[in-house]
DNA sequence: TTTGAAAATTTTGTCGACATTTTTTTCAGT
DNA sequence: ACTGAAAAAAATGTCGACAAAATTTTCAAA
């Protein structure tokens, strides 16, 4: 979630049970758990690699962000609970504060969870279970098509989105929503991947 | 998916190992992605049970249904595959074949898989994923609050659902599915569950 | 130096044994 | 009989050892 972690960066059993002092089961247990949520691949007899979505499974990721998000949001604008709003507020104070003080992870890793946020103020668990998943997976992508300065820096477009709801204005939100989906889309080349790398132990500490 | 396993039948390790012959590991490993899926529940030192959705639970599915599948079918009418919809009318007459033989399993499998379909019609393999867990839990839920009758029966609904997508009537497709959502929804009656359960062995044989 | 096969090492996959917890059974006391 | 605590049985959780596979290293020949 924070890009720490290139595509294609091995994670291997051992190293995984050093650094966080667990036994293999535990680890193979996450690592099942995470496939199955498409952030790493397993190759049989070959270990666990964080995943590199081609073009196409970005593409899958952003199409079905595209066809969730406007009507969850258009629901949520028509009456959202006070307490989610007050939630959404909050959250959007942590990222001018993280932007503020320029912590590039802190960034990112807030800036998706803006998104499961609001999913998670339709109070479905469902809905925000796939959100969530769809968040991981978009941040993996950004970080692998994303030209590096303005990767995901939406700058205030949460906040207006997050306006639009507070006015009830179902449309407005919608169409602010979709707009920043493809803000964020034109921000990425799909075709240029970066290099995939290396050394685990040293990310993690 | 079939229904074969009422909610809240405990599925002890040894008799899964037993059923299907294989170790406890494999057994566990498909338990640990059954729970990621909502499917089943595992309690810590308990044991693994068929999921039994309580009411809210069973809305939340419905609810995220209602949010997906009507912009997915919309978009899937506007231009579908020819490729898609051959599968798709292959689908039909296989649910029409299981109801000519009154083949209560199959006709609830497939049933469901419609909707499964639907969604891999997209080509898009994330929405796929989404609906048929969506599509899994809605079998349980039906199994558990549905009269006993009408178990999803839709009888032609899916019928005109694809002819609309086969006239490329996005309106019309989504105005469809979105009656056979609530009709689906309506013959439930979520206030009574029925009895949970027991042996494992017998049925799965 | 480069290549390629064999050996050595490392890594993953599986199984069985044991510890812990839960459930069932037993059985004494009311 | 009925209750409830103790004992027995059964089930789950965890670990270490070994097997199988993949990767790296070694080393001889071109």
């Amino acid at each position: 979630m924070e890009q720490r972690l290139a595509p294609n960066t091995k994670l291997s059993e051992a190293s995984l049970c050093e650094t966080f002092n667990v036994g293999r089961m535990h680890v193979r247990r996450a690592l099942l758990l995470l496939s199955s949520q498409g952030i790493i691949d397993l190759h049989s007899n070959r270990g666990a690699y964080v995943a590199c979505p081609d073009k196409s499974e970005a593409q899958d990721v952003f199409a079905a962000r595209t066809l969730i998000e406007p009507p969850l949001v258009r629901q949520l604008a028509q009456e959202p609970s006070e307490v989610s709003l007050a939630l959404l507020t909050e959250h959007i104070a942590l990222e001018d504060a993280a932007r503020a003080q320029n912590e590039r992870t802190e960034i990112i890793r807030l800036s998706g969870e803006f998104h499961t946020k609001l999913a998670q103020a339709t109070g479905n668990k469902c809905i925000s279970r796939m959100m969530r998943e769809l968040v991981t997976r978009t941040s993996l992508i950004v970080g692998l098509f994303g030209s590096s300065e303005n990767a995901s820096c939406p700058d205030d477009e949460h906040t207006k989105i997050l306006e639009a709801i507070k006015s009830r204005d179902p449309k407005q939100a919608e169409k602010l929503l979709i707009s920043h989906l493809i803000h964020i889309q034109s921000a990425l080349d799909m075709e240029v991947r970066k290099r995939p790398q290396d050394d685990l132990a040293t990310i993690l500490g």
